[in-house]
DNA sequence: AAGGAACCCAACCGCGATAAG
DNA sequence: TCTTATCGCGGTTGGGTTCCT
């Protein structure tokens, strides 16, 4: 009841108590008389003493600093493990959270998240490393209580932010994974792009493990073209015109394009090698529309031979709406083409066929799939993750692809929101990445 | 060397829950 | 049962420091 009688911080200062920082002689006060009283009644503190500290600001100050046990000093790798696991589990429960770190404070922790958390924003990089995420599923798969606090956790705060990590782009010059006939043209290392959402990234983009979780896409020997670095029978190819005008079929060179992107943003040179790569596809809010004109919406995905775009929207596919669904024109772009389906879809709502034909390009490959998150959770938690969907009223159809990825038929359609409340963009993200055989 | 950006962290703020009278 | 006091929590702010250009 801080608005009451408590005194907070404002009051305080009216009455002539002290704000900022504290200093050695007030540590010494509050600390005996702590020491005298126990912990407590915050507020006699000041009326005992003379302290010009308010209630509310001692007991922070005893709980976050002086009280003993404390650990000071950053958190080691084991504390900062716990932390991403607890919250991944939890949420912002920073008080929860602080009880499973001893002498850790959930400001401490708090701090650390959130820091944590724009430093992984700016690189475009997932909050939560791959096997955490994975240990997370795997562990509580059927627990109740996880579900409940995850799921609304989750969704609430990083569905956007787990669609932007789609893609990661780097040009690491650890090629190790090659294709001959993608070899360089240039004395340059081969640009990758790696196509995994659930990328591990404790570590720098440049020291990406070769675990079957990664899916890395190389340029093509014209420079023009994402592909599949892989070279295995059954994987799918893909490739993705890189153009450098939306109004022409020109190519340009990923240095081009990345040159192109630092004239048309703050970001530095750095910044846009590790930056996510969905940004340029999708445009994120940061990077704004500034990539569009790059000529991305001229780029067209080639589906692999033995996996026919049934996932792609035909003239034959009819909506759950009965809402016939007028495919763009065969020769138009990537782009253009998910933008129309995301806008049919938010129109017409989701349909089972295409749904099913995702889920089988999924079980069609013979690695491991890593579902996206969302996904994933669907398989063990769907009911929960549709009314959280419905609930917060996506506009990005995030659920849009509610069945897993093991083949399994979708149960009920995904109910989109009303076309008006839907971003084109937001639902291209999840299109694209719906739709991205080796991504779901 | 200077200026700006990014980072880090302590402290503040506001709200809800609970205890006490 | 109502009012008041206190506690606890999560979000936010602001200032000092470090890093980068």
């Amino acid at each position: 009841m801080d608005g009451g009688e408590e005194m907070t911080a404002a009051t305080a200062d009216a009455r002539g108590l002290k704000k900022g920082p504290w200093t050695g002689t007030e540590d010494a006060i509050l600390m005996e008389h702590v020491k005298k009283h126990g912990e407590g009644n915050w507020n006699a503190v000041q009326k005992n003493t003379g302290l010009l500290r308010c209630g509310k600001s001692c007991r922070l100050r005893w709980a976050n600093h002086l009280r003993p046990n404390l650990k000071k000093g950053s958190f080691s790798p084991d504390e900062e493990k716990i932390i991403i696991e607890l919250h991944a589990k939890l949420g912002n429960k920073w008080a929860r959270m602080a009880t499973q770190l001893p002498g850790r404070t959930d400001n401490e922790i708090k701090n650390y998240w959130n820091t944590r958390m724009k430093r992984r924003q700016r690189a475009g990089l997932p909050l939560y490393p791959h096997e955490i995420r994975q240990g997370i599923d795997d562990d509580h798969h059927n627990d109740d209580e996880f579900e409940f606090e995850f799921d609304s956790f989750q969704f609430q705060n990083q569905d956007l932010q787990n669609h932007q990590n789609m893609i990661q782009y780097t040009n690491s010059s650890n090629t190790s994974s090659s294709s001959s006939s993608f070899s360089s043209s240039s004395s340059q290392p081969p640009k990758r792009v790696c196509l995994d959402p659930l990328i591990s990234t404790n570590q720098g983009l440049d020291e990406l493990p070769a675990t079957p979780n990664f899916q890395m896409f190389s340029l093509s020997e014209n420079n023009d073209t994402l592909v599949d670095v892989e070279d295995d029978n059954n994987h799918f190819a893909f490739s993705l015109p890189l153009s450098s005008s939306a109004s022409s079929n020109e190519l340009c060179s990923p240095d081009q394009l990345l040159e192109l992107i630092s004239e048309n943003s703050t970001r530095n040179k750095k910044d846009i090698d590790a930056m996510s790569f969905s940004s340029l596809l999708m445009g994120d809010h940061e990077m704004g529309a500034s990539f569009f004109p790059l000529g991305l919406d001229n780029a067209v995905l080639e589906l692999p031979s033995n996996q026919t775009p049934s996932h792609s929207l035909t003239s034959n596919t009819i909506l759950d709406n009965g809402v016939p669904y007028n495919p763009p024109p065969t020769n138009s772009g990537l782009l253009d083409a998910l933008v129309e389906e995301a806008q049919a879809l938010s129109r017409g709502g989701m349909f089972k066929d295409v749904r099913a034909s995702s889920s089988n390009l999924c079980e069609n490959q013979d690695k491991p799939v890593e579902m996206e998150f969302e996904n994933r959770l669907n398989s063990s938690h769907q009911s929960s993750f549709e009314m959280q969907t419905e609930a917060s009223n996506l506009a990005s159809p995030s659920g849009m692809f509610v069945g897993n990825h093991q083949g399994n038929n979708m149960a009920e359609p995904y109910n989109a929101p009303p076309s008006s409340s839907v971003d084109p963009i937001a639902s291209l993200g999840s299109c694209f990445w719906g739709n991205m055989p080796g991504i779901c």
